[in-house]
DNA sequence: TATTAGCACTCTCGATGCGAGAGTGCTAAT
DNA sequence: ATTAGCACTCTCGCATCGAGAGTGCTAATA
C-alpha cells in the first residue's frame, strides 16, 4: 500500500513534527536525513502521501504535518522495530526505586506512580486500580456505625480495600452482622465479585418466598456491600502538559479539561485495556468511543501474576514522544506488575 | 478615612467590573447610577480613589479596574448590608434538596456538594471533610489482610470512616487483634484524636521499659493508625471556571491550576477557616499564606451542632461576584450543617 | 522513466502606519 | 465645589507591504 521510500519519508516528517510543532518542509528532510533525495523529489512524494491521507496542509505554501493516519503508520512502525525495549534512562530507575517502599496500599502505590510519571514524562499520566468487577472476594466485615447504618469494608485477594455506607434497620447488632459476615466469607470466599453477584441475583430468586431472615437479609445486604459502579480512576500532571506548546491554545485546554473530567468515559476506555496485555496506542478520534480528538492515550495494563488486572498510562497530545511514552508506559506497568506479584 | 460619596462610587465602579470585565470609565458611572455628578466630578473622585490604592489604570485613557483593596471595601460594605442573607434562587434550593437524598457518607456528600456548587455557580468549589485531628474517636477495628498486613479502619462520631494499611508483624492473630481494638475502644472512646496522639505519646514515653507486650504494641499500632497528615479535600469545576472571561488567558489558567494542586497549601488555608465561624472572604494576595494572586476565596465553615468541623467554599477571579457568592457559600453551609446535625 | 533544477506563485507573519473611539486631566467658568 | 470644554493620550482594528518559506509545475537530465 505504501513503498518502504513513502514511509521513510513519512516517518522522519512524523519524527520531525514530534521534535518541534512546525510544519515540515520539504528541504528541512533531505538536509536532515540522508534519504539521497532532492527537495523536489520529496516533495512529489509528500503530495502523494497527502492525497493518501497521511499529511496534511495547513495552508498552500506551508510545509505537511501528519494526520492521525500518519501518526498510526508512524507508531506501527515503531512498534515493531523497539517494541518493549525498556527505558533505560536512570531517572526513571530512579523514580521506579522510589516507588518501591509504598507496595503496602495499592491505591496510594497508584497515585504516587501516576504523580511521579506526570513529572517525569510532563504528559498527563492516568491508572485505575484493579477493577472490582473482576476482583476476587477475600473477606467483607460489618461495622456498626451511627444509627441504622453500618459500615461494610470488603478486602479483595487484589489488596484492594472497600468501604460502603449502608442503611440496613437498627434492629441488627454487631453479634448478628458479625454472623452474616462469616457465613458470607465462607460462602464466597475466592470468588470473583462478579461470579458473586450473579450467584447472588440466582439466590434472591429462589428464596424470594423461603424466609430464613437472616440469611435471606445477608444476602441483600450483600447485593448491595459488593455494588462499586466505578473503580478508582488517577489522574495526575495537569499542570506539566499546560507547559507543552500545544496547549498554547486555550480551546485545547478546555478540551483537555473536558476529557479528564468525564471520569466515567476515561474508566470504560481504560478498563478496556486493563483486559487486554500489552502497550496500546490509541491515537485521536480513532477510537470513536473517545472525543479526545487531538489527544493519544498510550496505556498498558499492569497484572497480578499472569492476569492483567488494571491499567496504567500517558495522555498527551497527539503529537506526543510515542517512542519514549511506549518505553515509559512499559517499565511503568512491568514495575507495577512486579511489585504487586511478589508482595505476596 | 473615605467619605460616603467616595464610597459609593467605589462600590459602584467595582459593581460594574464585576458585571463586566472591561475598565469603567467616569461617563458610565453617571449614567448608569444616579448619584447627580457629572462625569468631570467622578474623574476627580476617581483620581482620589486612585491615589488612595482602591483602584487602578491600565494606561493612561483608560477607565479604571478595582485594586485588591477596592475589592475589599466593596466586600466589607457588602457584608455589613445582606450578611447572611440566604439565597432564594429556587435552583439552588433545587439543588440542595437533591442533596439531601446522601446523607449516608459525608464524604460522598461532599463531593457532590461541590459538583453540583460549581455547576451552578460557574466558580471552582471545595470542602474540606471534618477535621481528622479534632474528630472524636469513635472505634476502631483491625482487619488482617495480606501477609503481615492488617487494615486499621477508624469511626468517628462526625461520622469519618477512614482505612489505613499497616505492617504488624505476621504473628498477630485476629483475635489478637480484636483484644487490641476492645482495648483501645474502651480507653479511647469519646475522646478527640489529638488527645488521644497526646495520651498515646505519654504512654508510650512512661511504658518505654515495662513490657505487657500486647498493650504497648497496641499502643504502637493505635499510634500509627491514628495518623492521617492530610484531611480529604473535594475540589469541582475547573471546567466551569476555563468559561470566564477572565481565564482568555493561559497564564491565568496555569496560575490557578497551580493552585489547585498544591492541595496541602490549600487544605492548610481551608482548615483555618474550619475553626471559625461564618462567611471568610479572602481576597487575591490578602492573605500572604496564599500564592493565589488574581483569586478570591470565599469560604464558610459548617458544623455539626455547635461545633465548625470541616468547611465549603469556592474560588473565582478576585473579579468574582462576591454578593451571590457569599450568598450561595452561606447556604450551602448552612445547609451541611442542618444534614449533619439532624441525622443522628 | 524516475529524478532534479529552476522558477513563478501563494501564503503567513511581523512591522508600520493611520484613523476612530474612548477616556482622561486640566483649566476656566459657573 | 462642581462642571463644561478641550486638548491629549492610548488602544484597537484595519490595511498595506516586504521578507521568507515552501509549494507545484515544467523542462531538462541521467
Amino acid at each position: 500500500m505504501l513503498n518502504e521510500r513513502s514511509q521513510k519519508v513519512l516517518c522522519a516528517i512524523v519524527q520531525t513534527y514530534i521534535n518541534n510543532p512546525e510544519p515540515v518542509g520539504s528541504s528541512f528532510i533531505t538536509k536532515r536525513y540522508s534519504f539521497n533525495l532532492s527537495p523536489a523529489t520529496v516533495r512529489n512524494i509528500m503530495a502523494d502521501l497527502e492525497e493518501q491521507g497521511f499529511l496534511s496542509q495547513p495552508h498552500t505554501s506551508a510545509g505537511r504535518i501528519p494526520t492521525d493516519m500518519g501518526y498510526r503508520l508512524f507508531v506501527n512502525s515503531l512498534h515493531s522495530e523497539i517494541e518493549y525495549q525498556p527505558d533505560n534512562r536512570s531517572s526513571l530507575y530512579k523514580m521506579v526505586n522510589e516507588l518501591e517502599s509504598i507496595k503496602d496500599d495499592i491505591n496510594t502505590l497508584l497515585e504516587e506512580t501516576t504523580k511521579r510519571l506526570s513529572v517525569f514524562s510532563h504528559y498527563l499520566s492516568v491508572a485505575v486500580s484493579p477493577s472490582t468487577r473482576i476482583s476476587t472476594f477475600n473477606r467483607i466485615e460489618f461495622l456498626r456505625h451511627r444509627g441504622s447504618q453500618v459500615v461494610a469494608v470488603l478486602l479483595t485477594d487484589e489488596g484492594l480495600i472497600k468501604n460502603k455506607v449502608l442503611d440496613v434497620g437498627s434492629d441488627l447488632s454487631q453479634r448478628h452482622l458479625n454472623r452474616i459476615s462469616e457465613y458470607l466469607n465462607s460462602e464466597f470466599h475466592g470468588y470473583s465479585l462478579i461470579e458473586i453477584r450473579a450467584k447472588i441475583i440466582r439466590e434472591m430468586a429462589k428464596e424470594k418466598d423461603l424466609c430464613d431472615t437472616l440469611i435471606s437479609r445477608a444476602i441483600r445486604i450483600c447485593k448491595e456491600a459488593l455494588f462499586f459502579p466505578y473503580d478508582d480512576l488517577f489522574i495526575a500532571g495537569f499542570a506539566e502538559v499546560l507547559g507543552l506548546p500545544d496547549f498554547s491554545d486555550v480551546e485545547k485546554i478546555k478540551e483537555i479539561s473536558k476529557a479528564i473530567e468525564d471520569k466515567h468515559h476515561m474508566l470504560q476506555i481504560l478498563e478496556k485495556i486493563s483486559d487486554t496485555d500489552g502497550v496500546k496506542v490509541i491515537i485521536g478520534a480513532e477510537n470513536s468511543i473517545m472525543q479526545m480528538k487531538g489527544f493519544s492515550l498510550v496505556a498498558s495494563s499492569y497484572k497480578e501474576g499472569d492476569r492483567p488486572i488494571g491499567c496504567v498510562g500517558m495522555i498527551g497530545p497527539t503529537r506526543m514522544d510515542y517512542s519514549r511514552a511506549i518505553a515509559v508506559v512499559n517499565t511503568t506497568a512491568r514495575f507495577l506488575t512486579r511489585v504487586l506479584t511478589d508482595r505476596k
